[in-house]
DNA sequence: CGCCGCGTTGAGCCACGTCAACATAGGTGG
DNA sequence: CCACCTATGTTGACGTGGCTCAACGCGGCG
C-alpha cells in the first residue's frame, strides 16, 4: 500500500515538518485521502485524484501542469483524495512559508478547478474513440516541449474516461493507424501529429 | 429565449448596476458566458454550466444549493461559462458590498468545487440505471425540507449523465417500478424513498 | 526458468443509441 | 368551450458500439 518509490535523487525524506524542496515522483502515490502534508503545485506532468467511496476507488479528477493539489488540506488539515501521479510529476510546494495565499491568487485557482472539471468530465461524453483523442489532445497540451508525449497507462486512461482497457487499446491502435499517433519505444512514448481537428 | 419569469413577489428588476436583491428564477438562462455580472450564492436549486466548445453548447457542471455561481467573474469581468436554472432556483448575490473575499471563504469554496467535479464525474460512470439514480440522490440531498423533489426535464438529465432521453425516461421508469420513486402530478415532482442503497 | 503485469487482438453478446409512433400537457387563437 | 400546435415524455423495435471473456505476446524480475 505504502508502496511510496521517491525518484528524488538525494534523501528518503522520511518526515519533515514543513518541507520546503521540490519533489520528483514517478508514477506512484503522491497521497492518500486523509493523510496530512501541504498543497502542491505541478511543475510538470499529470496527476489523478481518486475519492473513496464506500471502499471503492473511483477517478475523482485529473490535475495538470500548473494546478494546485491539496489545496484543501490548508482548510481541513488533511487531504481529501488519493493522489497518483501518472507517468513522471514534478511537484513544489505550494506557498513556500506558510503565507496566506491572496484572494486574487485563489480566485484563478478556483477559475482552473472549474476549466479543468468541464475539460476532465468532457472526456467522458461522445464515442470511444472521440474520447481518448481528447485526451489525447489535453496531455499532449500538458507537455512542456519535447514533441514527444508520454502517455498513462491503460488502466489509467481507461478509469479517466470511463472506457475499458481493451477499447482504449482499440482507440489508439485505430488512431496510430490513421496516422494521426505513433510509437516510438515499446511502453508510452508518442508523438502526435495534428489530432485536435481529426474527425473520423 | 429571454423569456424570464421572475417569481418574486415584487419588481420586474430590468437593469440594476449593482445588484444587491436576491433573485429568482424557474427553469430558464442565468446568464452566458462573457456576460458581465456580479458573482451568485445557490439559496435553493439546481443549476448547470454550459461551456461553448466549437460553436457546440456542451454540459460542464453542476451547481447546487451553497455552491457559488460565477465567482471567476470577480477575476475575467465576465462569465466562463453558460448558467441555466434547474427546476426552481433562488439566488442571492455573493459579497453583498465589493468587498474582497476572505482566503478561508475561497478555500472552502475551492474544496466544495473539486468535491462537487467530483460527484458530477460519477455520475458519467457506470450503467445507466446507477447514473440516473445517483442523480436523484445528488437532487434529494439539494432540496430543503419537503420529501419531495423536482426533478429537472429529460433533456437536462441525460445531457447530465451523458445518456439519452430515453435511456434516461427508461430509467426512471424502472426505478419507479422499482417502488423507488413515485410520481405526484405529471410534470416533475416526485418522491423518493431509500434509493441509496439500492442495488439492483 | 516461471511468474506477473501490461498491452494487443479476436469472438460473442448485451446495454444502450437510434428511429419511430404515440401520449400528455400547456399555450394560443378561434 | 374546442381546434390546433408545440414541447415534453413514454414505449417499442432494431442495430451497433463497447463490454466481457479469452488467448496470446512481450518485458521485467525474482
Amino acid at each position: 500500500m505504502s508502496k511510496r518509490t521517491m525518484a528524488g535523487p538525494s534523501a528518503p525524506a522520511s518526515a519533515e515538518p514543513l518541507p520546503a524542496r521540490r519533489h520528483i515522483l514517478l508514477g506512484e502515490t503522491i497521497y492518500a485521502a486523509g493523510d496530512q502534508g501541504p498543497a502542491w503545485r505541478i511543475r510538470s506532468g499529470a496527476v489523478r485524484l481518486d475519492r473513496i467511496a464506500g471502499d471503492e476507488r473511483s477517478f475523482a479528477g485529473l490535475a495538470l501542469k500548473g494546478d494546485v493539489l491539496g489545496a484543501e488540506s490548508l482548510l481541513f488539515g488533511c487531504y481529501s483524495f488519493d493522489a497518483r501521479a501518472i507517468g513522471a510529476v514534478e511537484l513544489e510546494p505550494w506557498l513556500a512559508t506558510n503565507q496566506a495565499p491572496s484572494g486574487e491568487t485563489l480566485l484563478q485557482m478556483l477559475a482552473a478547478t472549474e476549466k479543468r472539471a468541464a475539460e476532465t468530465l468532457a472526456l467522458r461524453a461522445g464515442e470511444a474513440l472521440d474520447r481518448v483523442r481528447q485526451l489525447m489532445v489535453l496531455l499532449a497540451r500538458n507537455r512542456d516541449d519535447s514533441p514527444l508525449l508520454v502517455i498513462p497507462g491503460l488502466k489509467d486512461m481507461a478509469e479517466i474516461t470511463s472506457l475499458t482497457m481493451e477499447t482504449v487499446s482499440r482507440a489508439i491502435s485505430r488512431l496510430r493507424k490513421a496516422g494521426l499517433l505513433q510509437k516510438r519505444g515499446r511502453q508510452v512514448s508518442l508523438k502526435l501529429g495534428d489530432l485536435e481537428f481529426a474527425g473520423a
